[in-house]
DNA sequence: TTAAGTTATCATTAAGTCTTAAACTAGTTT
DNA sequence: AAACTAGTTTAAGACTTAATGATAACTTAA
């Protein structure tokens, strides 16, 4: 299901738990980066872009903390997911590292099995919105089954009428510039007048029925119940 | 900022655990649910919608392993936290836990402190895209979806009024120059009158209801409640 | 190949926003 | 007090932007 290659970053300076961590994930089909220190993780997490990393709190350079409270001010890594390797009953660093933006924090020893199951739980987690339902006051939109209900009674929009909804609805509230729609839905290449997008907005009005797409004059258009 | 009451559901066994949990839980400004077995849990889970579940492992009726796989077929509960609890070195539970969907699983004992830390950090990951809003007493200004709020009351304000509250409201107490107004909402080369600053000025007092804008005479506006 | 449905455009109309001018107020200076 | 300075208020017209209706170009499936 998930196939997409999953890259770690490992900041340990003991050898032999770099070693374990890097076989067992590797096993587990993870793509494996790893580090001594503190400077060293910073370091390769910039240049590797890494979608998990493990930190040991106890490091030489920087600690554990230092190097995620420095990652976590980056945008970059403002969604990585950061774990934290700390010694049994070090409550202290559990908190500051936890208060620090970490996602989770793991005592030393951890089994490998349970470490992955960690990992992959938090993976699940983070990537869980696809091709999910929205439903919305009286709507509902399925983008598996490329299908809209309104009150019960189905209705049934057009290819770009049924994705300009999905994008807007996804993001309640949120006010879709015209720029960001022509670049989501019609892509960064394909050159179509301003006009269109309003007759799709219109279009998807009038089947609907009801009043969820609201004008932003000057700006954009939002999906409100 | 993070007001809204957070309800949680405490699930355990041992009278003990439930009240050093509920204890702290509600010191933290947590509204505490207990549950004493499985099958409690399930029905006030879904009697009180918490927004998170503290699930023993080890419980009658059933486990908290079984509770979380029934609550995570419900679509109600695919969003919601569930943390489970368990003893120390118990891996087969951890595992099961996490991969039944668990989005935690802490090893009992466990202290409040660190407890509260974790289940904080994961409140905070998954309530995150809080954006750029911009609060300031009874006025909620939000630059994704555009719309301002005055005690809850939606005030809709035009483009030109929106950035340039925004723009004042960014920075409280610092007065801005009629001429860095200028520069900032109508760009370099659009030459405009003073009294255009003016008139939308008066606008946004006018839509707002509450004096936020003070004059400095001769310099310029600075936002300041 | 046609027919139905979808998508893009255009001209027109409607709605809303922005700017300006002008009269007004208040405080300062001469 | 008159003249001046700086900002407020009001209303109106200019200007932008979006909604609409009609139509043409394009796809797709029958």
């Amino acid at each position: 299901m998930e196939n997409k290659a999953r890259k770690v970053l490992i900041a340990d300076d003991e050898p032999d738990i770099r070693e374990i961590l890097e076989y067992n994930l590797r096993a587990e089909g993870f793509e494996v980066i790893v580090a001594k220190d503190g400077d060293e993780a910073l370091d390769k997490a910039k240049k590797t872009k890494p979608d998990l990393i493990l930190l040991d709190v106890m490091m030489p350079k920087k600690s554990g903390v230092e190097v995620c409270e420095l990652l976590r001010l980056q945008p970059a890594f403002a969604e990585t997911l950061i774990v934290m390797l700390t010694a049994l009953g070090d409550d202290g660093s559990v908190i500051k590292g936890l208060e620090t933006g970490a996602d989770d924090y793991v005592a030393k020893p951890v089994s490998p099995k349970v470490l992955i199951s960690r990992l992959n739980a938090l993976w699940r987690r983070q990537n869980k919105p696809t091709g999910n339902v929205v439903t919305a006051g009286p709507l509902i939109i399925n983008p598996e089954q490329y299908n809209v209900t309104v009150s019960g009674e189905s209705v049934i929009l057009a290819k770009k009428e049924f994705e300009l909804l999905l994008l807007l609805a996804q993001k309640p509230g949120r006010v879709f510039l015209r720029n960001e729609i022509l670049n989501q839905i019609w892509g960064n290449e394909v050159i179509v007048g301003d006009r269109t997008i309003d007759v799709h907005i219109r279009k998807i009005r009038q089947k609907l029925g009801i009043d969820c797409i609201k004008t932003v004059k000057g700006v954009g258009y939002k999906f409100e119940i």
